[in-house]
DNA sequence: TCCTTTCACATACCAGCGGTATGCGACGGT
DNA sequence: ACCGTCGCATACCGCTGGTATGTGAAAGGA
């Protein structure tokens, strides 16, 4: 027997699972509820008892994404050294997390047009900007870094990543990713502290 | 009396300016075609007449859109005299452009979300990515910044500005838009060469 | 154990959307 | 003056996201 807390959490998962499935392979307009409730094996009811509308699914399913990618990114940076490693470390993780092309289509091109650029920020900032600052006061911090206000600046180098990432999504060539790693090394590395 | 060819052209203006006034103000999806052939004057016969459907009506009006952008920041880039201070005019003018944030919803949110990334790449590449790819090849060419491949650094710098252009759209307060601006400057100035 | 309440979902239905097929009157070449 | 063509208007359709209501099984008290 099976519980009605229990049964509710596996309707759930799988209605995100499958609409986030169908969302990457065709993108969010040209998924239809029926499709999403088909695959999932439910119908339209249950869809409306888990969520308010189809946008709603598509903010749970970005969540999602969006906590896989931050900890990718986490993890590569923890694993390098000095902060300035894991600096680079993390943002060389986050272009080639993006580089699935079906991460990409939810994270950046259908989040911000579906719940709206305000919201889709909001939830970038807390997932993963939030930590680009943050590594970026420490560099400034300790002097590997200029001086200078961190909250542009991370946002330049967010937006610069992002469309690296979707950028790589669409070119089949494995040479551009290590093309495009590079030029944001290069980049990154400009913005360091002569000494 | 009016000729058949100045009264299409006419037409045709009425439907790209108005459904261009509805789709930055209330986003590509919240638009139905009842509410811009009502605006316009016409009926859905005449848009189908014009356009294949929604979403080439909206090309249409992207295209408008893009073009103007790149003028502005033609016209700010000629107004300054050496490469460099072209290079960063120009840059600066785009994204002064884009603080409206009628702008942006076009021509950054709802554009990848409706066209595709890949057809939005190519007409932005058309329109002002490669004025810039052009600006950074002739920059490497007089050692202005240091030798190295252009393309992916022309994505990087593009999505940078992107970006900075969105978060703009968003903030009333006026002062974003040079905390803004001279962070770019400072990201610029250290992509140059060291003498 | 039995009865009742609640909850997770199914069923049936609807308004409105983008899109299409067809009709029609005026312009324009001959 | 004629008639083909062009520029639209009208009427209509399938399908979509969304909603109102029904229903059977689990949860809880006696």
């Amino acid at each position: 027997m099976v519980t009605r807390a229990e049964q509710r959490e596996r309707t759930r998962r799988t209605l995100v699972a499958e609409s986030r499935r169908l969302f990457a392979a065709k993108g969010y307009a040209a998924v239809g509820l029926a499709e999403i409730v088909r695959e999932s094996g439910v119908t339209k009811g249950a869809l409306y008892h888990h969520f308010e509308g189809k946008a709603d699914l598509f903010r749970a399913v970005l969540e999602q994404v969006q906590q896989e990618v931050a900890a990718r990114v986490v993890a590569a940076a923890e694993a390098a050294g000095d902060p300035w490693g894991r600096f680079k470390a993390g943002c060389a993780a986050f272009v080639t997390a993006g580089a699935d092309p079906e991460i990409q289509r939810i994270m950046l091109i259908d989040g911000p047009a579906v719940l709206g650029w305000n919201d889709w920020r909001a939830m970038d900032e807390d997932a993963s900007a939030e930590h680009l600052a943050e590594a970026l006061a420490d560099l400034v911090a300790n002097g590997t870094i200029p001086d200078q206000p961190i909250a542009p600046l991370t946002r330049l180098l967010s937006g610069a990543m992002n469309e690296a990432a979707l950028w790589l999504a669409q070119t089949a060539t494995p040479g551009d990713l290590t093309a495009t790693l590079a030029a944001l090394s290069r980049l990154l590395e400009s913005l360091r502290a002569p000494f």
